[in-house]
DNA sequence: CTAAAGTTGTGAAATATTGCACAGCGTGAT
DNA sequence: ATCACGCTGTGCAATATTTCACAACTTTAG
């Protein structure tokens, strides 16, 4: 019963949600429903790779006619959201902060950054993109207060570790950093980097060697 | 001649680049050699992984002593960079856009955005960030008077394939792309999407799983 | 000088991920 | 009713990537 499916990859995980994003978009056009090869073109991959990582979600497609597109958005919501919308929290609100915290709030309906916090006092106190920002002491109380358990790190390198020992310690279950650093953890709080100065430069390597077109994701 | 290295993986590329930052910032602590087993964790890798990765850049270790950490500066930037610094092209000045300017320009040494784009009459002629903002209509002029052969695309989504298209035509060789858009391209030009959003939907997901850390870049 | 400890370089195994190819099915035409 | 066509679901092959494991080498201790 716990134990319903037994893993789905990572990237797996981030097709799904581009795949939705772009399902809603169709929806809107009006289109209602879609083949596979229509949705492997937004992920730059094969038909067959769609249909696998649609049928994680449980095979909803009909021969011929693909796949009904508000059905597969449910599904996928199914599978990707919480019962609830989730509260995330926002540290560091600097330039990318600020750009983070201003695309984010509000615009979804199975998430929300709800609290921002930064160490400059500056900041914290004020509303800022509309969302409270708090001073770190009150961190630990907050998430806890708002159930948030994921996080967005977009503090300076050099605080990242720490400030994301604090946010584990705090309870917290995902961070999404965004600083040059990597994170470890002992435990099982899953954390993903992006790091945008690697991808600049592989893109930079890559303007050199003429590979074909590749990624996703 | 043309042919030294067959092919690099992009993840390896990727690592170097964290590599070469880590490395840099030992340098400055006064450290001079560095152990594989000490350059994974910052990849949370295997050594074994590392040892694989510098490979690539032509192997400089030596047995008890590890690596030494100018010398693999050296070598990875033999590798990553071109001989002369490389131009970079941001197109899209918004909230993001900004945050990115402010931080890639001017800081590196191996390349810099040197000149901005956006459609919006207000922002163009302008300089923002010590950068430059020029129309867009200026757009296939200025990239070959600079010799930019690398992109930053941050329009909202519904331009960024047109753009995209635009950047291509105008001989742009890869383009890091932070729109939430896949990009086609049927030439050999390198697109790297980096899609925030599924990062936090995929973060946001597996907080609730609970995987054991993995990841990196 | 010899042994012990610790590290590199790398073939080979193990995993993870992707792509192929085809059986089976629904649809629409005849 | 039958058939041709196009698409899904999926076993299996093909790749890509990571990890294991160990020989060779360097340094240090005795
Ligand atoms: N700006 C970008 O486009 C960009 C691009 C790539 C990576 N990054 C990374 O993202 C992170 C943030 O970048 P930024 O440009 O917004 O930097 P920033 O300096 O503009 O903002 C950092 C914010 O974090 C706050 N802060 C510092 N230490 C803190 C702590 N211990 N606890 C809580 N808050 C703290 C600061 O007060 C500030 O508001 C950095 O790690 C940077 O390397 C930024
Ligand atoms: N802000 C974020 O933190 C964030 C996070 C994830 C993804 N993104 C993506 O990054 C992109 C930019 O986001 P943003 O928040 O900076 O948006 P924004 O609206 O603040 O900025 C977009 C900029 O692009 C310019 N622009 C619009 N059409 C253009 C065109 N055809 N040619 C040239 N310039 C054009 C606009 O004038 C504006 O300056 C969007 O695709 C967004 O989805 C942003």
């Amino acid at each position: 019963m716990s134990k319903n499916q037994k893993k789905i990859s990572e990237k797996t995980i981030e097709r799904l949600s581009a795949y939705r994003r772009y399902l809603k978009d169709l929806l809107k056009k009006g289109k209602d429903r879609v083949y596979s090869h229509e949705l492997s073109q937004i992920v730059s991959g094969t038909a067959a790779q769609v249909r696998r990582d649609l049928m994680e979600v449980g095979c909803n497609g009909c021969s011929s006619k693909g796949y009904e597109i508000s059905l597969l958005i449910e599904e996928i919501s199914k599978l990707l959201d919480c019962s609830d919308k989730q509260n995330i929290a926002l540290i560091g609100v600097g330039n990318l902060g600020r750009a983070l915290l201003g695309y984010f709030s509000g615009s979804r309906d199975n998430f929300d950054i709800v609290a921002a916090f930064d160490s400059d006092p500056g900041k914290s106190g004020r509303i800022i993109c509309g969302r409270r920002c708090y001073d770190m002491e009150q961190l630990p109380a907050m998430l806890g207060e708002l159930k948030i358990n994921t996080a967005i790190l977009a503090v300076p390198a050099e605080s990242a570790e720490k400030v994301a020992q604090t946010l584990i310690e705090s309870g917290i279950k995902a961070i999404l950093n965004f600083a040059p650093r990597h994170i470890t953890t002992g435990s099982g709080v899953f954390i993903e980097t992006l790091d945008m100065t690697s991808a600049l430069e592989k893109a930079i390597y890559f303007s050199r060697k003429n590979t074909q077109q590749r990624k996703s994701t």
